[in-house]
DNA sequence: TTGAAACTTTCTGGAATCTTAAAGGATAAT
DNA sequence: ATTATCCTTTAAGATTCCAGAAAGTTTCAA
């Protein structure tokens, strides 16, 4: 889960950027519109917390671009307390949700995995395929309802092939969304062979329904088997 | 489990009726405010969904008279996204969640659940698992039915534990809960490994079934051993 | 068929995380 | 004020995890 944090205050960036890392988000940060405005078009966020008041720019701006991509369903606005009409305009424009400064961190990481959920997981509390069944909450799998472990990695790439079921997950998507910084230079794939080898002998060995297979060239893709 | 939902809307709160009666709960309605302030104050409910938006006055006010008699805590605000000033009014009357239309079903019946399972665990005066049981108010804790002495810190640990068993405790949730605002840097959980660590030799000790198992890199769980 | 590229598997060292023990402060009771 | 108890901090050791490397296998294209 790859989350953009574009905020301009250092100090606050910074306690964002690390309380989401805690929660096993990947982050990505932008401190002016520009910046922001380059990361927000070139990649792909599973969430993006968008402050309003920026050096150069407003995070309008941002969110009405996005917004023309009809991409703005998992944007938390954040705003100063008297910029109420920011605010509405920002939920006027698509914004899924907005926090007023100053906030907890708490409430922030709730905010995010409550988007989180209802875009990916649509309100369930489990994502199912086959027998698999993964809890995003609980960090849990179940196999035929017989819990397996997995480690950090192993889950969380299982998540990302779960929540892209069907379909064709390349190499660089799964290393952005659950590496991120990795893919810079990502002449390299090795670190995702590594948790995909460990992940095909978990499932395997728990006797899952569902396979990983290689795309030759491509990437992956979770099929039943 | 007896359930209020308050909806001026007929075919949303035919879909919320009909899906909570699915889920077995006893479900009963109002579409305008007055009825609405008949049933509350006439009966007891175990949860109440509560539109903000009504007919001849705004489920505030409701909430707010809600507030006098001390029970909002299983009130579940449903508003629009644009009366964003109701929500944050909502929660600081007490109400324990909200939902933002349009949400999913399954999203709503899941927060039920949640409220109701906060409150029932509330209204019993042990709290069981497996051969261990915790008593809030006396802050007494057995095992098979005999006593063991826990510290302060081991009992809250132990009951923030209990409360949410089976479920994954993160070390900042539990930072939060039991100690509060020590959270702020908390870039070490030391004070926590500590209270585990004495908490699992009396545990065992005792022979209690249950045992504190680490989730690495997230937290702990508390399992039937 | 053959070589190159893509993919799989195994191993390993170091980093991050967790556990435990012990020492020093804080707190509450007497 | 003194003592006993409890809590936090410190520090050292154990465990778990993962990127990277190396070696082996499969796939593709010429």
């Amino acid at each position: 889960m790859k989350i953009l944090v574009i905020e301009d205050e250092p100090g606050l960036l910074k306690s964002i950027e690390d309380s989401l890392k805690k929660e096993h988000y990947v982050v990505e940060t932008a401190s002016d519109y520009l910046s922001a405005v380059e990361k927000v078009f070139v990649y792909d966020y599973d969430c993006i917390l968008l402050d309003i008041m920026l050096p150069n720019g407003s995070g309008l701006q941002i969110l009405e671009q996005l917004n023309e991509k009809g991409k703005t369903e998992n944007v938390i606005i954040i705003s100063a307390k008297d910029s109420l009409d920011d605010k509405i305009k920002g939920l006027e424009l698509g914004a899924d949700d907005y926090l007023t400064k100053p906030f907890h961190l708490a409430e922030l990481t709730a905010r995010v995995k409550a988007v989180l959920r209802r875009n990916t997981l649509e309100g369930k509390s489990t994502i199912d395929y086959g027998n698999v069944s993964l809890d995003p909450d609980n960090r849990k799998v179940t196999i035929n309802k017989e819990p397996i472990t997995l480690n950090r990695k192993e889950f969380d790439v299982l998540k990302y092939f779960l929540i892209n079921k069907n379909r064709l997950i390349t190499r660089t998507g799964l290393a952005e969304h659950v590496w991120g910084d990795h893919i810079d230079q990502a002449d390299n794939f090795d670190f995702i062979y590594y948790q995909i080898t460990n992940l095909r002998k978990k499932l395997d060995e728990a006797g899952a329904s569902v396979e990983i297979k290689a795309v030759y060239g491509v990437g992956y893709k979770l099929e039943k088997s």
